[in-house]
DNA sequence: CTAGTAATGGAAATGATTTTCATTAAACAA
DNA sequence: TTGTTTAATGAAAATCATTTCCATTACTAG
């Protein structure tokens, strides 16, 4: 973690400098690439898209950056469970559109979705007040996350 | 993944044979760490406990034979975010006792619980059905867990 | 009993992510 | 603008959970 919580919303630049960090090129780069790219994006994804522009951005870069990104709350780290992490941008220019993920377990592809996700929250939500209640247990975030073949490969089979 | 679909229900010794495998004194001691030390282990920790009584049982037969319980479908693999997966019986001799975890990220206790569940599992079911219908994803497994401060932790910030 | 093949363990390989450390460059004050 | 302070950087090395290799062992069906 590190300095305080930076969490919250609100675009770029300014989100910076309030939390103590620097804005440099490097970061820049990445964020642009992350806004421009929509999704799921992997470390190494991500280095090779920024890499024909900035040669210089190394992947521990990446990796710091992201780390710092996501501190900052401009960017979620994702996991499904296939040995790497993801990363997408938490919010547009225009705010949050909040969808949650289906992941293909033969072919890795990941689908938004967006459908029942009013029930789904309300439901995380009644569950997060309980949780918290019963067991002074203070939620900060959960995952909840669907697995299985997508149209293509489950015909394939 | 490997030789069909062998999950199922039902309580080992038959299980494995039914799927083509050997039920061996090695994956026996696993099992039966499984079952004796309810909850969450990583496959290091088996290790740990198997080794006095089985000094001969290898690290490497311990994550090969978790890989085939995980598939028989008598342990779930789990992941809660800190690098390394922690494995569980799927079932009791009783039966299955279906619960979900809440995950402290401040001291990586893991807590088990079963309050909401009938909810949850009635929209995550709803959510299958509908995700399934209309992407026409077949989804197979799900992931819900919560993660936050649990009240030892929370406490002492 | 014997062939066929699954299971095994130890060592080496893998691969994503982190750490180390010397160098560079934001940020802010003078 | 010019320092000065300190965060940020890159390259290489280190980590660390998990896998793969490969030669050996041991179930199991015939």
């Amino acid at each position: 973690m590190g300095r305080g919580n930076c969490q919250g919303q609100g675009w770029w630049h300014g989100k910076f400098r309030g939390c103590g960090y620097r804005l440099t090129a490097g970061r820049e780069a990445i964020l642009d690439i992350l806004s421009k790219s929509e999704g799921h994006l992997s470390a190494e994804d991500i280095y090779i898209k920024v890499h024909p522009n900035y040669p210089n951005v190394g992947l521990t870069t990446i990796y710091r950056t992201l780390d710092v990104l996501s501190n900052v709350g401009l960017v979620y780290k994702l996991d499904f469970g296939d040995g790497r992490a993801r990363y997408e941008l938490a919010q547009g220019p225009k705010g949050a559109h909040h969808h949650h993920h289906l992941v293909c377990t033969e072919c890795n592809k990941v689908f938004d979705y967006t459908d029942f996700i009013d029930e789904e929250v309300e439901l995380l939500r009644e569950t997060e007040k309980g949780l918290g209640a019963k067991y002074n247990f203070k939620i900060t975030n959960h995952v909840l996350q669907f697995y299985g073949l997508c149209e293509k490969c489950n015909g394939r089979k």
